[in-house]
RNA sequence: CGGGGAGUACCUCAGCUGGUAGAGGCGCAGCUUUGGGUGCUGCGAGUCGUGGGUUCAAAUCCCAUCUCCCCGACCA
């Protein structure tokens, strides 16, 4: 009968997830490689969008790009201790180069002298070259960053949150003083948090990370971590404090004024494709994909609606116009003249895509010099029928940013109030694990005493782990008290969820 | 990587006590007409995930393997 619809969140939300992808026509698993996807061309094209953005801030920030190769020497990976140890289980490895045809059969030939890694993250390859690129306190700070792919052998996969190949930018950068790197690694923290708010309109916590969930080989790790509304926490972004220990490892040195030879102090940090996957959790629905209009690949989808063949030739003419000078405004604007396709079939299937605004163009509109316009998210009136409005024709294209920047900020301030309405602030360990009960997460502030054993004994009785120990201001204000599990003195609460 | 489920047309699936490959959606052609998933007619589309085995005969039974999904351990 009907084609498959989406699956509702309420019924099985794992399957709603995939079906709004699917159905969005984001991604797909690659089949013949395992735990890789295909990003098509809708999902790719927020990941472009993003970038953009994101590059954007980064040179503002005074960051340049630069590539170094996705082969890593095998040494080069053992040569910091914690991360060789954080990233050992999960590397591809480079063996051999070469083919060679042995009974009829395609096997490798030359064995590698020393084998290489695909890259999982950078730190290594990259101190190698900050190495020879770095002599003076006068060549700092260098603050690089990378858009790169990345592999990490991963055993349970979904697409976008976790895959086994997946692309991202990194940033690499190297300080005179520690408290510059901090200053740094604060700064890129803040920038992820302008741009999940600001853009994605996701709502995020920054933190720290515990030493249990900290970067193998930093110092400290600094988050930003948003929910989805399952409400299970995600990490959306990093930032790391790598200290001295890849200087140490690679001996990244410089002068100082005063002649001393000293290892630099250097940071990290990154986003990913997941962030696709964020935004889809964070604010689709039962009817597909909701998209931000700051990262929707097509702003305005407009709809001509026809009888005759002369109607037809009139609002489509119309649609055109209109699009041009919406397109002169500034709007991505895709006009839906297919033939073939209703006009109800061409609103559902752009709103399974996620594009913001509709706009119905039939001949009454033209009489009347105005359009129909309707919200990916409308109230559903008395009739049945989601709310519409109508607008004028002219200066439309002002008319409809509004309604796009309105659409953003309503996006944003519903995931806020979604996030507030699911987090608690508790004191007994009943109340923790009751919330935490059969599927269920939420946001919860509670107070720990600070030791990674009492953060496993709560993930194992919970399945929920200290997401991040928030800055100031992000969480309540910090007060004393006793830990949630072993009654031991705490300083202040740390935010607890199930994660992704 | 352990436990469970599933792979048949582009999609959703039926067929599974072995006997020539099916339905609806879909695509193409036509008629119909279009402000929330039109209806009708004709046509099109499948190495039954892959490899092996049993058999006169395998989508169906057996073995192996790959991939996806769920739960767990690991992780951005």
């Amino acid at each position: 009968m009907a084609e498959a619809r989406i699956t509702p969140r309420s019924q099985d939300y794992s399957q709603w997830y995939q079906d709004v992808i699917q159905h969005a026509g984001l991604a797909e698993a690659a089949e013949v490689v395992r735990g890789c996807m295909v990003i098509k061309p809708h999902g790719y094209a927020i990941w472009e969008k993003m970038q953009a953005d994101l590059d954007r801030r980064f040179k503002a920030t005074g960051h340049q790009n630069a590539y170094f190769p996705m082969l890593i020497p095998l040494s080069f990976l053992a040569k910091e201790a914690a991360h060789v140890q954080g990233f050992a289980m999960e590397v591809a490895v480079v063996t051999h180069s070469g083919l060679k045809a042995v009974d009829g059969k395609l096997v490798v030939k030359n064995e590698l002298e020393e084998p290489y890694v695909v890259r999982p993250t950078s730190e290594t390859i990259i101190g190698h070259f900050f190495a020879k690129w770095i002599d003076s306190y006068r060549d700092l700070p260098l603050l690089i960053n990378q858009w790169a792919n990345v592999m990490r052998w991963e055993l349970r996969t979904r697409l976008f949150l976790r895959t086994g190949e997946f692309l991202w930018q990194e940033g690499h950068t190297a300080h005179a003083s520690h408290e510059e790197a901090k200053e740094e690694v604060s700064r890129m923290l803040d920038v992820y948090r302008d741009f999940a708010q600001d853009v994605m309109a996701l709502p995020v916590i920054q933190g720290v990370k515990t030493e249990n969930e900290r970067f193998a080989g930093a110092v400290e790790t600094q988050c930003i971590e948003a929910m989805m509304q399952d409400g299970k926490a995600l990490q959306a972004g990093t930032s790391h404090d790598l200290g001295q220990n890849f200087g140490k490892a690679f001996n990244v040195t410089f002068q100082n004024p005063a002649g001393v030879r000293e290892h630099v102090w250097q940071t990290s940090w990154g986003v990913s494709t997941r962030l696709v996957g964020a935004v889809v959790m964070a604010h689709s629905d039962d009817d597909g994909l909701v998209l931000p209009p700051k990262l929707a690949p097509i702003h305005v989808v407009i709809v001509p609606i026809y009888k005759t063949d002369a109607e037809k030739a009139q609002t489509v003419e119309a649609a055109n116009k209109i699009a041009k000078e919406l397109r002169d405004d500034g709007l991505a604007v895709k006009v839906d003249d297919r033939e073939n396709v209703r006009p109800g079939e061409k609103y559902y299937e752009w709103e399974r895509k996620g594009v913001p605004v509709r706009v119905e163009l039939g001949p009454r509109d033209l009489q009347s010099q105005t359009v129909m316009i309707k919200r990916r998210i409308a109230p559903i009136e008395a009739n049945g029928k989601p709310k519409k409005e109508t607008l004028p024709m002219k200066d439309l294209g002002v008319a409809l940013g509004k309604v796009l920047d309105e659409f953003q900020t309503m996006l944003f301030e519903r995931a806020k109030a979604f996030r507030e309405q699911n987090t608690v602030t508790v004191d007994s360990w009943k109340d923790f694990t009751d919330v935490f009960a059969d599927q269920g997460s939420k946001f919860v502030f509670a107070h720990w005493d600070g030791t990674t054993a009492t953060e496993l004994a709560i993930k194992e009785a919970t399945k929920a782990t200290v997401r991040c120990i928030p800055l100031a201001g992000q969480g309540p204000a910090a007060e004393p008290g006793k830990c949630i599990k072993t009654g031991a003195p705490s300083k202040q609460r740390v935010l607890f969820a199930k994660n992704y």
